[in-house]
RNA sequence: GGCGAGUUACCCAAGCGGCCAAAGGGAUCUGACUGUAAAUCAGACUGCUCAGCAUUCGGGGGUUCGAAUCCCUCACUCGCCA
């Protein structure tokens, strides 16, 4: 499942006195339980670790990347990852602050976490000693009896301090309310830590910062069962410097399967990432160590017009999630598409494989570029792509379109194809037969 | 179980019988400017057979020439009481 060549050129920094100094300085500790005891645990002896991914889509998206290279930076220090992936736990729901989740049915997840398992295996390295295992919660919950739940683990957790987690509390206060279903989310997770700890000597788990009433609820219940005190470790939420949400791309979330976000629109969204933010985003999700991401935010203030940091970048992130080959063409087509402006100076095989990056389709001459628009996604509906086309951001191979009954007959290059644009930078393949 | 408040377009939020396809803000989209930026300014933002028409204001039913606005009912949410 993982690329051996990319997995081999990660590395953590030697010029940090250790994995956590490394971590800190990355930004990815917002939270964690006793810093020096971390510290000092995460610098002697491999220990084993988790950090858990709930099937509530079939596909990771860009938020789950960064826990993944965290649990990556752990393990190239030399720690035990388990990846698990929540058969049970997806079953739930984690309660979100706005509104209740509708469950998915069982097939759904089940189908699910055999894809989010092949994705986190991605990342991670089965060889060698401290090689990444797959765990799934619905192993151990499934044979739990309600009764035994409740009176073995439920007799731990007080309701008062249940309802003070932001993530219930804040449900509490909306007007969605919360289910006792999502209520008893953190009991679960809880659950999942005590199993790993006492299946495999698991003593740190890794999570987003929102997660923490759920990190905290395991290592809780560790101490007040064994009497251990077990840690966690809290990653900052992503966040854009201008007050957007991180990882979304009008309005859709990035995906890391290459069939719901292609690796050009991946590529594109790393490109287009922000100055203020470029730098932070090199030290969360790529393995460049201290001194080149030092040297490229030099070159964000020196020479922002350059976009160094944001190719360098984009290239970094698409090529460990899709790979070299698919980072090529994505380069490639976003050179074609957008360096000289002139689409029939490409040569057509070039040209092709850029468009088979985008949205594209195949028609006949006389389809109207209306039509095109909604076949390609380019606009959701007739009006939204007339509208498009009356405000002038519509073009065929660089040519703006003022006539929004046209068709595309006339249009197209000698060789039959054409891009479709909508605005500066959301373009579509056109292939007329 | 009882009482009260509420459910408006992607989100927040006005509207309280016609002038409402529905104020305002945010998000988003387009244009100018640019670095395939940011900031700023301008425009757009239900759909369609688009100078017109159709369908929206939790669901259903009713009153009325006419309803997001009034009545009934169902569902859900919040609060107080039991």
């Amino acid at each position: 499942m993982s690329d051996p060549a990319i997995l081999a050129d990660q590395a953590n920094d030697p010029t940090f006195s250790d994995i956590w100094e490394e971590l800190v300085w990355r930004g990815l500790v917002h939270v964690s339980t006793d810093e020096s005891e971390l510290q000092e645990l995460l610098a002697g002896d491999p220990i084993t670790f988790y950090c858990g991914f709930d099937p509530t889509a079939p596909s990771l998206h860009l938020g789950n990347l960064v826990q993944l290279l965290v649990m990556r930076r752990l393990q190239l220090a030399g720690h035990r990852p388990l990846g698990l992936v929540g058969g049970s736990t997806g079953l739930i729901g984690d309660p979100r602050p706005t509104a209740e989740r509708t469950l998915n049915t069982r097939e759904t997840v089940t189908e699910w976490v055999g894809y989010l398992q092949g994705q986190v295996s991605r990342f991670l390295s089965a060889e060698g000693d401290n090689g990444m295992r797959l765990v799934n919660n619905l192993d151990w919950t499934a044979p739990l009896s309600a009764i035994d739940f409740l009176r073995e683990i439920g007799k731990h957790y007080r309701v008062g301090t249940m309802i003070k987690k932001d993530a219930v509390a804040a449900r509490l206060n909306s007007d969605a309310g919360i289910s006792y279903t999502e209520f008893s989310y953190q009991i679960l997770q809880g659950l999942d830590y005590l199993e790993l700890y006492r299946s495999y000597g698991c003593v740190l788990q890794t999570g987003g910062s929102d997660q923490w009433g759920n990190l905290t609820s395991g290592t809780d219940l560790i101490h007040r069962t064994e009497g251990v005190s077990v840690h966690a470790i809290g990653t900052p939420l992503i966040t854009n410097s201008d007050g957007t949400k991180f990882g979304k791309s009008e309005g859709n979330a990035i995906w890391l399967d290459s069939a719901l976000v292609s690796p050009y629109a991946f590529y594109q969204f790393w490109l287009n990432t922000d100055d203020a933010d470029v730098i932070s985003r090199l030290k969360v999700f790529t393995f460049l160590d201290r001194a080149e991401i030092e040297r490229l935010e030099a070159l964000v203030a020196s020479e922002p017009f350059r976009r160094e940091s944001q190719r360098t970048l984009a290239r970094a992130v698409t090529t460990l999630v899709h790979g070299a080959d698919a980072t090529d063409k994505a380069i490639a087509a976003a050179d074609a598409l957008f360096g000289q402006g002139d689409v029939a100076a490409l040569d057509a095989e070039t040209l092709e494989s850029a468009l088979r990056e985008l949205p594209n389709t195949t028609t006949s001459p006389t389809a109207t570029i209306v039509q095109l628009l909604l076949d390609t996604g380019l606009s959701g509906s007739i009006s939204e792509a007339r509208r498009a086309i009356a405000q002038g951001g519509v073009s065929v191979n660089g040519v703006k379109v003022t006539d929004d009954t046209a068709s595309i007959e006339g249009s197209t290059l000698p060789s039959g194809m054409a891009v479709l644009r909508r605005g500066k930078k959301t373009l579509a393949g056109i292939f007329v037969l």
